[in-house]
RNA sequence: GCGGUCAUGGCGGAAUUGGCAGACGCGCUAGAUUCAGGUUCUAGUCCGGGCAACCGGGUGGAGGUUCAAGUCCUCUUGACCGCACCA
């Protein structure tokens, strides 16, 4: 007997043993003149928290890294790289709750996570690991933003805006959920501020259209379809009765049913609103306008629902009948969509409906269903609500017209008289783009008396963040940075007078916006990337990462990337290729969070059970994309697994068995199984596949294993089980990484069998199995399925009616009853 | 309210897309080894009946299409996700 010591797999000194060996080659280096072609994998770079990485976390990253790893034995040369969303309020705010300044804080995050990181044993290049929060990068984050300045798609305007009473800053329509601050859960307010936005509304038909062309979850381009919210209809012009020189202003998707419009209605900030207002009904306009401020973005849109408003007292002409239409403001007219004014058909629209009927408005019916002769009339004297398909009544000149005809004729008449125009409205808004806050990238851009804003130029970037000791928010509507003298204060890049900084900053999302262009050329430091480098490497091939950016970071890159493509700088406009969403990982059903104190600690996992285990682990857990349950006993699992092949292999290593066809037939079944379950990203289900080939080889093993067995699993456990992977494939003889070696294919041949075992049922009913040619025709089949014996007690004396072949599957005989 | 996803043993999950339901793992039962325990190995494990061969039932529920349904269709129950007065 050889050394026992080394059929056990010792996990921890063969671990560290090829950690050793791959930072001493830099085994992760990517080569960019090795003529292969390439493949981008890209995992979504972590902000580099106080909390430091669970099993979830390990999750996307371990996906990624197998896939990287068996797209470079697949020939591939990888490009696999990391880095750090180091900017931003959650990096802000750890470093006010700790009191440390947030670059030292950022600074030890990044310094833990790594350490944690290097753990996975992930093929990244730490050469290429990129850093937002560095003068080197966000240069060029500032420079992006000059070059949106001088195109119009940066720009100031003052405006009501969300705002965090908690975190003190501005935020993006993206950044509110619910009401509330995406990142500290504080209810948001509004506040009016002088703004930088980016003009993303003007890419909204490119960004909506090209989902098309992606290869992603349809679940994230409905989010960002729905987030867009594209609608067509018309703007239409109302005359004000007693106003002259104004008009009002509304968008509607369903101009078919103008002629139905009996009442107005403004958001209560509409600016129309104090204008129009009559003497005798101001009181109760402005008490209205009062109660709908006090109430916040929540209860007005979620929870209630009831219709309330008020009688400004004015009235408008409804421009297809002439007719007289009170005007009223309410609250369920929203000032951010639309014009913040509607047309109000109560016959047609559940909501105007119900505000008609508590405030007893007429309601006219201008769509009737088809087939339907007579107007119908509800117990309460009422017209019924009617939202559906139908033809026009109660319009003259165009009854009789479908709701889609009506639409387009309507609207055709009234842009004749100049009352009307077709129009898109998208629910997406200007991108919000600054921050009151310390720690991001200054924006930069100078005002001058003289010249107005200014971009700050090309070679006086980056614009850095001031070192200073306090950073608190000032929750003053200024940033931090305004009361640094030396900072604010500057010369205009133009007429070289003295001039004022902007002290704003950008937000979170600016640094993540092009990272990806920026791993392929990390250390330029005349552009941000070389554009030959970014055209061979981008679109990235695959890119992993958590749904919950699919309106956030998802959209906004995609945004960046075409700015960029229309700059000139790459020949793609679309960043992500395929895109794909790992679930997550929940212990006793909830995210693992150490807030709820249900987190669990990979560096124990590693400890006990080691990397390449906690890495199978994550995959067997459950399907990719779906969230899973943490079960240690199923990592105790997938442990004994690799204890279980390594002493296989190690059984065998020293001296092979020839070659035999048993293992051969089992070897190319088993690529044969492993690729289907790669090439579909069920990577759960390939892990059964190396637990069903193994356990087969255990019976084989009695007769000894050949060399062809022991290097397929060498090379195939590689991507799942690196270090393994490695150890077999130098104990085999090889002194170069597994790595350079070639994902092992099959062959068909083998996949085959003379004779197969196929089911025979009657009436569906399996009742015998039986061996046949695997070649044998309908005929051949049925013939030997009725000769079996257990078959013929089934058949004895009942008409056959129908009978088939399944080829290799089944015989199915129908008998009558 | 609108849109979407899903439901399979004690548990996590398989099922080449309409063709033998329950692969693989966990857990459990029995035995062997070691023995202080764990480890390791062998066999069994959807439910009911039977010593057994075998028989009957079975993929949330009710119908339907089909020679054949976890898979397709209709209705229904429940869970989860996204949006939510978007004109």
């Amino acid at each position: 007997m050889r050394c026992l010591w080394r059929m056990e797999y010792q996990f921890r000194q063969l671990e560290e043993k090829w950690q050793r060996r791959w930072d001493a080659s830099s085994a992760h280096r990517v080569n960019e003149n090795s003529g292969k072609p390439k493949y981008y994998c890209l995992d979504m770079f972590p902000y580099p928290s106080g909390n430091g990485l669970h099993v979830g976390h390990w999750r996307g990253y371990t996906i990624s890294d197998v896939w990287s790893r068996y797209k470079k034995l697949q020939g591939y040369e990888v490009l696999h790289p990391m880095g750090w969303d180091a900017f931003g309020l959650p990096a802000e705010n750890y470093a006010l709750q700790q009191g440390v300044h947030p670059a030292k804080s950022t600074a030890q995050n990044i310094a833990n996570f790594k350490r944690q990181l290097a753990d996975i044993s992930a093929m990244y290049d730490w050469e290429r690991e990129i850093n937002t929060s560095e003068p080197e990068y966000y240069k060029w984050t500032q420079y992006f933003f000059t070059k949106m300045f001088e195109r119009g798609l940066a720009y100031r305007k003052k405006m009501p805006i969300n705002w965090c009473p908690s975190c003190k800053t501005g935020l993006a329509n993206e950044e509110v959920v619910d009401g509330c601050c995406d990142r500290c859960g504080t209810e948001v307010t509004k506040k009016e501020m002088n703004q930088w936005m980016l003009k993303i509304t003007a890419y909204a038909d490119r960004l909506l259209q090209d989902l098309d062309t992606l290869d992603w979850p349809e679940k994230v381009k409905r989010m960002q379809s729905a987030w867009i919210g594209r609608s067509e209809g018309a703007k239409i012009w109302f005359e004000i009765e007693n106003v002259e020189g104004e008009r009002i202003e509304v968008f509607s998707t369903r101009p078919d049913t103008l002629f139905g419009a009996t009442y107005m209605v403004l958001a209560p900030e509409h600016p129309l609103v104090a204008r129009i207002t009559t003497d005798a009904c101001k009181l109760a306009v402005e008490d209205y306008i009062a109660q709908t401020l006090k109430k916040s973005a929540i209860s007005r849109q979620i929870v209630d629902k009831t219709k309330t408003g008020a009688f400004t007292g004015a009235y408008a002409i409804n421009p297809a009948n002439k007719k007289r239409i009170p005007i009223w403001i309410a609250d369920y007219v929203l000032m951010d969509y639309g014009t913040g004014a509607i047309m109000a058909v109560p016959a047609h629209d559940e909501r105007d409906y119900e505000f008609a009927v508590a405030f007893d408005l007429p309601i006219v019916e201008v769509i009737r269903p088809e087939g339907q002769d007579e107007p119908i009339t509800n117990e309460d004297g009422r017209p019924p609500l009617h939202v559906g398909p139908g033809r026009l009544v109660n319009s003259p000149g165009f009854d009789g017209l479908t709701v889609e005809e009506g639409k387009r004729e309507v609207v055709a008449a009234m842009a004749a008289q100049g009352v009307a125009e077709a129009t898109v409205t998208y629910r997406m808004r200007d991108w919000v783009f600054a921050r009151q806050r310390y720690w991001g990238e200054p924006i930069p851009i100078i005002y001058c008396d003289d010249c107005g804003p200014q971009a700050v130029p090309e070679d006086q970037l980056p614009v850095r963040l001031p070192d200073v000791e306090s950073y608190q928010p000032t929750g003053t509507g200024e940033s931090p940075l305004a009361a640094i003298e030396s900072f604010v204060n500057t010369t205009c890049p133009k007429c070289g007078g003295p001039a004022r900084r902007e002290t704003d900053t950008m937000p979170q999302w600016a640094g993540s916006s092009w990272y990806f262009l920026r791993y392929v050329d990390p250390h330029n430091n005349k552009q941000p990337f070389s554009p030959e480098a970014a055209d061979r490497w981008l679109p990235v091939d695959m890119y992993i990462g958590g749904v919950e950016h699919a309106v956030l970071h998802l959209l906004y890159a995609r945004f960046f990337t075409k700015v960029i493509h229309d700059l000139g700088w790459t020949r793609f406009d679309e960043p992500f290729q395929h895109l794909f969403n790992q679930g997550m990982v929940t212990l006793n059903g909830s995210k693992m969070s150490k807030s709820k104190g249900n987190v669990v600690n990979p560096d124990d996992m590693v400890r006990d059970f080691g990397v390449d285990a906690l890495r199978m682990y994550e995959l067997f857990v459950g399907p990719p994309e779906d969230d899973a349950e943490w079960n240690s006993n199923g990592l105790e699992g997938v442990s004994r697994f690799l204890s279980r092949a390594y002493r296989l292999v190690m059984q065998n290593v020293d001296s092979p068995a020839p070659n035999r066809d048993s293992l051969e037939r089992l070897r190319h079944r088993f690529l044969a199984s492993l690729h289907e379950r790669m090439e579909t990203f069920r990577l759960n289900t390939a892990i059964s596949a190396f637990m069903e080939y193994t356990n087969a080889l255990g019976a084989e093993s009695a007769n000894g294993i050949d060399k062809a067995t022991l290097e397929t699993l060498a090379i195939t456990l590689s991507p799942f089980a690196p270090h393994l992977g490695e150890e077999i494939w130098e104990r085999l003889g090889h002194r170069t990484s597994v790595f350079e070696a070639t994902w092992p294919t099959y062959d068909e041949e083998w996949l085959k069998d003379d004779t197969v075992e196929i089911a025979v049922q009657i009436n569906g009913r399996v009742r015998a199995r039986i061996e046949i040619a695997s070649d044998a025709n309908d005929e051949s089949a049925i013939r030997s399925a009725k000769a079996n014996e257990d078959i013929a007690s089934w058949i004895e004396g009942k008409d056959i009616i129908k009978e088939l072949y399944v080829p290799g599957r089944l015989v199915n005989l129908v008998v009558r009853q």
